[in-house]
DNA sequence: TTGTAGGCGACTCGCCGACAA
DNA sequence: TTGTCGGCGAGTCGCCTACAA
């Protein structure tokens, strides 16, 4: 299936032999977040964020496409947020679907030190620059084993090596190296009436290797020393591990919120994974925007509101609304949780519904109301204005 | 890729939407027992079983190939067994590996109830004849695109619905259901100098579908309707979903504590899922089953001991040893359990390590001395007696 | 009895413009 | 600018027997 696999890799930093089968490798952090999407913006290992144990298991639901079920014993001394430094954080990509996801050691701070983290952690990182790069969804003719890939002409000019254009016609090799650090080569070639970019040999191996169909997507990016990496984004399809064989849905969650629980009566470190494009469950955000979002403006009924979203490109677009309700979303478990607390209805609601797309608002596009994390969503508009 | 798909399904029993993405099917329980393997006896629902948290944890561990961290919390009130009644048993297969796992609901039973149940609940089910069975694993020859299946003489003669030896050459078209109740269609030919049994035509769609290699196994049985059902068997390979990407293999070891401790606590019923290829942690036990191991006869040093092991195709073949140590296997989460608590010296050590080579006795098999489950192996003993 | 290899059709893959959209 | 199609060549797939092991 591969062409050829690289373990040499440049080790910007050290990762630990992780669990998750992933060898000791260093996912490339610029093909990760292009493959993890524009809106994904992960908290720095040493700073402090915020984890909520609702979100989490909301994360595991979504994984599981199984909802909460009533068996899940609650924990009262869980509170629905919990303050934590941020230890550790590395990146991973599944070694079958390459779908990415983030490992982080979180350890609860104690309440007495809060006050003073509040005051301590404003520096927001600032947004990296979005590195090179394009995004295609694949159509029924670039994964039919009939043909190649035409590849979009700014993508071609922007991202790949120029062409010599006195060869007739024009063409050369490309190598693109994938999440697992495999190379990739294809032909490139300049060709056809009227002249397109086509990627031909070594294409069909890659999308039978990598399972994409259409409505998929590929992306390519440059990085600093001008290598070529590529990564894939699925479609929003139903979740690949749907069933674990391996534990009920019930398990899972008890697990989440029971180590969750047991980290925060001793102040003892735990880990948690954090897929961006699983769910719309952002559960770790940095404290400053925590604090930014919740502290900064007061949150009230009626109050004018903007929030980023994903567009089909790997853009973003900004919608405006109004807040038109604050209410628990789970009042039994979680009372006076800053957990989609919002519902805001959306200017345009009929544009929002029909021209948002992506995994993660779909959901909230179909409902013109829709909740929202207080503070990722507040953030991104303040970041945004 | 599947030739053809039936839905249509003969509902012999009732089987709830469960969670896990199977839809609304009944597995056929022989052909799940036969991919499951000769040795593997489950429980039936109503009666009451043995639960051990510390076989249900290796078998996470074993799925996840990592061993239990120390930041597991310990659960004091869980005890190293629990007895239940065994509400519910569902049979499931993996959607995309074909990987066979049960479903169970247990509910933990009062103290003060036991001794009654032990008395009560002597009657040990029948071990079913085995129905018409053959399982090949496959050759180089029969996985490669230059060519189809080697069927064995016998069991093409024993299995598949005779041909037309008028013919020249016999053949016919079979027809094969899998555990999904997709249908696979054969032609199977006799042919050759010597003559044998093929499978040509529509073999390496099965073999492309279904992913399997050299050294991965194929079953057919015929059902009491005379159908065809085929199965697969992978061989010992690393598992598939080694990293769930969802849910840290601490919160899934917690996960399974918990909900063990929470059930316990309140007698209320849990979910686990026990996936007999996966390790051999057969962590369910009839509870006839374990006190006929447990109380009619006493354990002790030196006492001679007999178990059941698999054979490479499938068959069972009974080892003999010596108990040689008795002890606990972690004695500081697990005090006096009964979950792998002695050692046994076999008999024919070299034999054993050279001859057995499945899944579930490899590890056993590579150190002379292999630890067992008391309840599961004893009763093997006295079965086999 | 059954695994592998050589021989050879037939058919799909995959590279190419021609056309629209 | 780019999605799909008809066209064709080269390469695999896959059915057959021969020959051991």
């Amino acid at each position: 299936m591969k062409i050829s696999a690289n373990t040499s890799g440049s080790s910007l930093t050290t990762a630990n032999p992780v669990e998750g089968g992933e060898k000791n490798r260093v996912i490339n952090p610029e093909l990760w977040q292009a493959c993890a999407g524009p809106l994904v913006n992960l908290p720095a290992a040493g700073t402090y964020v915020v984890y909520f144990p609702q979100g989490h298991s909301e994360q595991v639901a979504a994984s599981m496409k199984k909802d909460v079920d009533a068996q899940i014993p609650s924990y009262p001394n869980l509170q629905s947020k919990l303050f934590c430094i941020l230890h550790k954080i590395t990146l991973h990509a599944d070694t079958e679907t390459d779908e990415v996801y983030a490992q982080m050691t979180l350890q609860p701070v104690p309440s007495f030190d809060r006050e003073a983290l509040l005051r301590s952690d404003l520096l927001m990182k600032a947004h990296k620059p979005q590195t090179e790069f394009f995004c295609k969804t694949l159509t029924a003719s670039d994964t039919s084993t009939h043909g190649g890939f035409s590849v979009p002409r700014r993508a071609a000019e922007k991202i790949f090596p120029p062409l010599d254009f006195n060869m007739q016609p024009p063409a050369q090799e490309l190598m693109a190296r994938d999440l697992h650090d495999n190379v990739w080569t294809f032909r490139h070639i300049y060709r056809g009436q009227p002249k397109r970019h086509l990627l031909t040999t070594g294409w069909s191996l890659f999308v039978s290797g990598k399972r994409i169909f259409a409505g998929d997507s590929v992306l390519f990016i440059r990085d600093e020393k001008q290598q070529l990496l590529l990564g894939i984004r699925r479609a929003n399809r139903q979740p690949a591990n749907l069933s674990s064989s391996v534990l009920s849905s019930d398990s899972m969650h008890i697990g989440v919120l029971a180590a969750a629980a047991h980290a925060a009566a001793n102040n003892s470190p735990f880990t948690v994974f954090y897929n961006p494009r699983a769910s719309s469950s952002e559960f770790v955000i940095p404290l400053a925007k925590y604090y930014k979002a919740v502290c900064s403006n007061q949150i009230s009924l009626g109050m004018r509101f903007r929030m980023m979203f994903e567009t089909e490109e790997s853009g973003t677009r900004r919608y405006m609304g109004t807040i038109t309700g604050i209410s628990d979303l789970d009042g039994v478990r979680w009372k006076n949780s800053q957990w989609r607390n919002l519902q805001v209805g959306w200017d345009e609601a009929t544009a929002a519904a029909t021209t948002i797309s992506t995994a993660t608002t779909a959901a909230a596009a179909t409902t013109a109301t829709t909740s929202a994390t207080t503070a990722t969503t507040t953030a991104t508009a303040d970041d945004g204005g």
